[in-house]
DNA sequence: CTGGATCCTATACGATACTG
DNA sequence: CAGTATCGTATAGGATCCAG
């Protein structure tokens, strides 16, 4: 893999910037994770959304989530939040760039799920099958 | 992006299937996401490791969410767990190809991070700046 | 050594109500 | 329409103690 995230990092003296890096990425990482950001994220894919589109779409998220995890797409530079001073007011929400690029990354991920899913299902049921009698 | 996650596709009749799929990638996702199992994963990246020495390697996790995560990994057929009838007890947990080849689809995105980890402090940065100030 | 059981705090999230 | 504030519940995660 390559990658040197240990959390002993920071002690063995590595570089600040590199640990901040690690932590960004575990951020970025948590984030994406999150129950809707990726939702919302390809809720944007297609195309400009406004708030109440984006409530339909993203069904089932609640309007304090939607708001919160907007906030959070903006605040990272991953969407845009355009308000036109109109009466009902208006408010567009779109992907910009960057944030079309990683979803265009996460798709390396969920193209791994999709195609692991099967043996992920599996080991599932074999644990769970094996676990309450196995007791060792 | 070409993915249809839409939470409204269960309403809209789509294949459970599809459905299942869906709820899995967030799944994975979402642990993937989760504070330690990246940093478990990568440290078994280079070779098995006992119960300690994991525990030393992904230095900061407590013994609880380091068998929590532990215990989920293996129930994915990510990590395999070897128990040896030893006095006193040895542990060893490794990687699975799966789980491998999990770290692989990470890092494209732990890549993109890293590539774009200016992108999304300068943005932050400016969004923390303006935010308390701008009232529109 | 391995790791589960228990207790406690911080946070995520949903439902609801309220403001511009 | 577009959000924010408040409240309540569920879960993540840390600290600690205990058992095989």
């Amino acid at each position: 893999m390559a990658i040197s995230w240990g959390a002993d990092l920071a002690q063995r003296g590595i570089a600040p910037d590199c640990v901040q890096t690690i932590e960004l990425v575990r951020d970025v990482l948590a984030r994406v994770g999150d129950k809707w950001t990726l939702l919302t994220i390809t809720a944007l894919a297609s195309g400009p959304l406004r708030f109440t589109a984006l409530h339909q779409q993203v069904a089932g998220i609640s309007q304090r989530m939607l708001g919160q995890t907007l906030r959070a797409l903006t605040r990272d530079g991953l969407v845009t939040r355009t308000a036109y001073p109109e009466m009902p007011p208006r408010v567009e929400y779109a992907l910009t760039p960057l944030g079309h690029s990683l979803g265009q990354a996460v798709e390396g991920l969920v193209g791994w799920v999709r195609g692991h899913q099967g043996d992920i299902l599996r080991h599932r049921h074999d644990f769970d099958r094996a676990g309450p009698d196995a007791s060792g």
